[in-house]
DNA sequence: ATATAAATTGACACCGGTATCATTACACAA
DNA sequence: TTGTGTAATGATACCGGTGTCAATTTATAT
């Protein structure tokens, strides 16, 4: 038969996928009249509506995403690009993410890289190119850097950036609090009676560590208590630094009787230090981490620290970067960008030893 | 000026990236010798190959994927999909993914969902169809289910699933040999001198939890011990449920000397719930957990376990599933599938504490 | 030098969608 | 009834690649 005889009505060939021709064709319509259906366009006529999306139901039908993004320019994917050791860090941020991508339509690609490589920037810019990745996610500390900004903005990528420190305007960026949490520590340990703190900061590269650092001292000399340089140590955010830290913190001839992590790793490993070194925690020792590590409510004791919301974060970062992608640049700068962190108190905090 | 009479060797405008087109008017030659370049087909001309790669490397140019997945019928695209709540085992594994991924000119996307929900082989059918992605890596639990698989097949879906339990075709599986590493603890705790050995299950419906329990038992008895009933709990992979299962054992009338916990989440429950009743680790209590999650490593003392090389088998399971896409199977039977964990002998295990 | 085979190359249709713009159908006012 | 404006629809080109197959060039054999 030839196939010009073909008669509306007519299904296409068994195990190949229905094309929007073949939607077409059985609901007695155009392409574009489907296509119109497809990406909820206007002006199309009731009936027309109902019966293309009966055809569209029958058939099971789902357009090709190649195809589209081709015709539309774009991926509908969006990348998470991270170098990042804290593996839940990731895998939340992932799980805010993807809450907002699959209502829209749009694909996660995860993209880990190596921040010590001197073409991680270029890297990165290859990998978009590539891929024709809408937009990005840059997770800190990669996020920190204005650098690899600039380049992004020179391929025209749309992205959101995750960071401790303002350094955006507000529809780029996703903020918490960094400085309010510390502050927070800070006044906590302050209240329980604490003096001699011990300060482990986290790599001298990150604007972060320096913010984390800076918000400490401030509110302790606030409350008229000194940081003293043989109470800080500088670690690199890993477990492995913060057992170097803290013996060097715990060995010297006057020990702090608390100690604040810049985070839950290296916090982690001043408790296992401690331990060691035979000092209980939380009566002879103080220890307060930062990120809440699904770790920390697994050690014993308990590790008083600061929550993220990084779950959270992913999510707002993801409207905001589909607000972009849509040119909606209002709409992304309506998106809340600003989080708290906040205290979680919990095993391994109580005045102190020698305090009355 | 007529764009007819555009002359060759005229770049494309500014800001636009450069097409195919661009190319094969740069180069002299057609489209068609462009394609043929980019896919290293045979039959290309030296010079000719010459000049277009130059004209390529000049223009910086790169096809454009949906282009390619359009005319391919391919997307270029593997997925991850997994519901797994150890962080660390998802990152590892799409590390490992993505070291092969890279090379081969694929992305990875990652689908994360939910084993509780009743439509979730539904909801990964129509992630794969919707998105047209070109195979899945399977990570524990869900690559234990047969019925998933039958539909991924019916689909005509190409995959690759991380199990414990042999349980396909080498082709389509990286098989890590729990049955071998449970042998080894239990040898390990005989030698030791344990008798009074509890073993914290996984799961009911993992067959890989059962698999775990068999071997353990089975070793056991070989060397004439018998796993009493009161020394057995059933965990969910959890840490709490770790805090529950170490409760149930230790408080009994006849505790054990060792637990056995079949993943490291519930080994650190048993281990905070041990120190919380002041039972000393390991002269009191011996623990083994099993996965080696970055934790174990980082708890006080640090966790003997059995590491299970789950980057290995990202990579591995990425170089089956492109050969597979490739429809390579040969090659895809080739690649090494069975993985030996290992025992990682920390701090947590000692003779039993009754022992003369 | 000539016939023939093999390698190289390109013209053109096609993958499955969307954009543009012209055409048709319909509602309502005159 | 007819004219007019607007909503609905479709014809056709196009997005940027690849497949097919015929045409051309080059190599080999006689």
């Amino acid at each position: 038969m030839n196939p010009t005889q073909e008669q509306i009505g007519e299904k296409p060939a068994i195990g190949k996928k229905a094309t929007i021709s073949d939607v077409a064709r059985l609901a007695g319509v155009s392409k574009k009249t489907v296509s119109r259906v497809i990406n909820n366009e206007p002006n199309v006529g009731a009936k027309t509506l109902s019966k293309v999306k009966k055809v569209i139901e029958d058939l099971d039908y789902s357009p090709n995403p190649q195809a589209r993004g081709l015709a539309f320019s774009r991926s509908f994917l969006l990348a998470m690009i991270y170098d990042n050791p804290n593996a839940s860090f990731i895998t939340e941020a992932m799980y805010g993410a993807l809450s907002q991508c699959r209502p829209n339509g749009y694909e996660l690609v995860v993209h880990p890289c190596d921040a010590t490589q001197a073409s991680l920037h270029d890297e990165i810019i290859n990998f978009i190119r590539r891929t024709k990745i809408d937009g990005v996610i840059l997770l800190p500390p990669i996020s920190e850097s204005d650098e690899l900004i600039a380049k992004l903005k020179a391929i025209q990528c749309h992205y959101v950036r995750l960071v401790s420190v303002v350094a955006d305007d507000i529809a780029h960026m996703i903020h918490f609090n960094d400085r309010e949490a510390v502050t927070n520590i800070a006044d906590h340990l302050i209240s329980l009676g604490h003096k001699d703190i011990g300060f482990i900061k986290g790599p001298t590269n990150s604007k972060s560590a320096a913010e984390r650092h800076e918000a400490f001292r401030h509110t302790l000399e606030e409350n008229g208590i000194q940081l003293a340089s043989h109470h800080i140590a500088t670690g690199a955010n890993t477990f492995q630094s913060g057992v170097d830290c803290a013996a060097q913190l715990l060995k010297s001839d006057n020990p702090p009787t608390a100690i604040f992590a810049s985070n839950d790793e290296m916090a982690i490993g001043v408790m296992v230090t401690a331990q060691k070194m035979g000092i209980k925690i939380p009566s002879e020792l103080t220890i307060i981490g930062f990120d809440d590590n699904p770790q920390a409510s697994k050690v014993w004791p308990a590790l008083t620290t600061v929550n993220l919301q990084v779950r959270e974060m992913g999510k707002l970062a993801t409207q905001k970067l589909l607000a972009l992608c849509n040119n909606n640049f209002d709409m992304a700068k309506s998106v809340n960008s600003e989080l708290l962190p906040t205290l979680i108190q919990r095993e391994t905090t109580a005045p102190p030893h020698n305090s009355k």
